[in-house]
RNA sequence: UGGGGCGUCGCCAAGUGGUAAGGCGCGGGUCUUUGGAUCCCGUAUUCGAAGGUUCGAAUCCUUCCGCCCCAGCCA
């Protein structure tokens, strides 16, 4: 008999990162233990481009049987709110992740001041007097090598005493630092002795006025990774020449295993920006209307305005990890949550911009309930019955009095289905003194109840509809890309992202109609309009005021033919 | 003109000496009571460029070109 392994899919190829921990397990580097972390400062909201490191970071721990930390790099206590920790873990559960432990780099603050205080009596680190204008002097340039600081050579009882009143207090914010003795002749210049403390009048969230004295993130951050036992410290490009030092650090004060840090190219979304600075800036100037604007790339915004955190998650995964400067299209953040919500949304019926129809053959106040498909991707979902009348309200873009030529939908004469109700013809058109059309005539088909015609007649276009009697009024929000160039970045002189702003990226629409069931639907539930996109409820809807946000748009292939011609 | 990285289809991305995966997008077709979805088919004789090594190179060597990051007491 020969042993059939079990059938395989073919393995997806691994990253780079993944690749490399692969290796290190198989070589039971570290004992063979995966452990990371997702460290953001709390000084912003999450945006989807923290979504690409929490999918990577809490997916190798995963995959891999290891762990992974929400450690919060919470270093500059003038930058940083409890608002923003408290958003943060939020926006990491909804992803759909669990840490192993929630920690805070200032849980450290004392084991870090200890570290410094080693490496001051090892000689290896020394408290500056100079300014900060004093000190970049001396740094040098890209080109040229820096200059030693006439405190360098401090002894280290004196260092020691310095550097002890520094935290007690005694000086004020800019009087003294503490640096890394290393190398002012580097040509990297993270090796120009770095700062490793400086002095801060300032409250922090969480240790309040304890310390006055507060660590950098080139100092707090490797030996932060080092107590947790990091194995894979995972971390963008740009802090790639921070390594030598992070590892100068790591191997000044541990034995053993050492963390590794790797980098990997951050994500860039097309037709958005992703700095944090910007993204505040945006909300700061009321530019959108505030971090959960369904229009900013903030795991906040992403939720308000109808994203899945499955479709975040099936987006991350799909545009890898490589070191290599990207920009992501848009598009494909859209494919994935079409995608999901395909699969799950339940259709309903809602007409954004309603045009009257009245169907002169159907009895007065008759009202007959026609059954509808839920969802044609999922049987299980089941039908629902809408009321159908007399008068009805159909999309104006789904008349032209003049159809031109691929115009499948209604016009004078023209019949069409209403979806899972009947073929209705277009008879007449009511105009207002201005010629703009106001109302149809129309005559329905008692015998194609359901939308099937028995003596065999197709019609080429299946419309939405709602009742108007029975109809629920509602506004619904259209979004579009927030700036109108794929690069927001690249401003010419002189100008800045913002004056890439789009002017429509926000179309807010009275007046829509939708079925009646949808009268008690709650915040978030999230829906497919037919023929539309999928929509979702805004937290500003309330009973009797629906308000709709609309995620993405249905692929319309009418509207990339008008475009084409 | 210092240091660190990166260059494979419009956008991502596999590939690590044996003759260019896949996804998005795009184009065409099928099907359809959503012009949705599905399903097909097509989309790089070529891997930044030029030389070289080799029976054979995106993969090795040399030179060149281009792009990104670094001079916070930010992260």
């Amino acid at each position: 008999m020969a042993d059939q392994s079990p059938a395989r899919a073919p393995a997806a190829p691994l990253d780079f990162i993944r690749s490399i921990v692969e290796q290190d397990i198989a070589a039971g580097r570290r004992g063979g233990r995966v452990a990371t972390r997702f460290p953001p400062e709390p000084n912003g909201y999450l945006h989807i481009g923290h979504a690409k490191s929490i999918c990577l970071n809490f997916g190798i721990a995963g995959e891999y049987g290891g762990t992974c930390n929400l450690r919060f790099d919470d270093t500059n206590p003038t930058r940083e709110d409890v608002e923003y920790v408290d958003a943060i873990e939020a926006d990491v559960r909804w992803l759909g992740f669990a840490w192993s432990a929630k920690l805070y780099a200032s849980d450290y603050f004392e084991r870090l001041y200890g570290f410094a205080v080693d490496l001051v009596t090892r000689g290896l680190a020394y408290v500056d007097s100079l300014d900060a204008d004093q000190i970049r002097e001396h740094r040098g340039t890209l080109t040229t090598p820096g200059k030693d600081s006439p405190y360098r050579t401090r002894s280290v009882g004196e260092n020691l005493d310095l550097f002890a009143r520094m935290r007690a207090g005694e000086f004020p914010d800019g009087a003294h630092v503490l640096r890394a003795k290393i190398d002012m002749g580097s040509p990297n210049l993270n090796m120009r002795d770095p700062t490793l403390y400086r002095i801060r009048h300032a409250a922090h969230h969480r240790t309040g006025g304890a310390w006055c004295i507060y660590p950098m993130y080139d100092y707090a951050h490797p030996l932060s990774d080092a107590i947790e036992r990091i194995t894979h410290s995972l971390c963008t490009l740009e802090f790639e020449d921070h390594r030598p030092l992070y590892d100068w650090l790591v191997r000044a004060l541990f034995e053993g295993d050492m963390p590794q840090q790797i980098e990997f190219a951050r994500l860039n979304l097309s037709y958005t920006v992703m700095s944090k600075r910007k993204l505040l800036q945006l909300v700061e100037q009321g530019h959108v209307a505030g971090w959960d604007d369904p229009r900013m790339p903030t795991i906040a915004g992403l939720r308000r305005r109808g994203c899945t955190p499955e479709a975040i998650r099936d987006f991350c995964a799909r545009i890898g990890v490589a070191k290599k400067e990207n920009v992501i299209d848009v598009a494909q953040l859209e494919h994935s949550v079409r995608e999901d919500l395909n699969r799950r949304a339940r259709r309903v019926m809602g007409v954004l911009r309603p045009l009257k129809v009245v169907l002169t053959n159907y009895p007065d106040g008759q009202v007959e309930e026609v059954d509808v498909v839920n969802n044609p991707e999922d049987a299980s979902a089941g039908t629902r019955r809408v009321p159908f009348s007399r008068v009805l309200y159909i999309e104006q873009d789904d008349f032209l009095e003049d159809p031109p030529k691929k115009f499948f939908r209604l016009a004078p004469g023209r019949e069409v289905r209403l979806r899972c109700a009947y073929f209705i013809t277009c008879t007449g058109v009511i105009k207002d003194a201005r010629g703009a059309v106001q109302e149809l005539r129309c005559v329905y088909d008692p015998a194609t109840r359901g939308g099937d015609a028995p003596d065999g007649r197709r019609v080429k276009a299946t419309l939405h509809w709602v009742s108007a009697a029975h109809a629920v009024g509602a506004e619904v929000r259209l979004y579009d890309r927030l700036f109108s160039v794929e690069d927001p970045e690249d401003a010419p002189e002189g100008r800045t992202f913002l004056d890439h702003l789009n002017p429509a990226s926000l179309e807010t629409l009275g007046g829509c109609l939708v079925e009646p069931g949808l009268a008690d639907a709650a915040p978030g539930d999230r829906f497919q309009f037919e023929r539309l996109g999928y929509f979702c409820v805004d937290p500003d809807s309330r009973p009797g005021a629906l308000v709709f946000n609309r995620t993405v748009s249905l692929r319309d292939a009418w509207a990339n033919i008008r475009r084409r011609v």
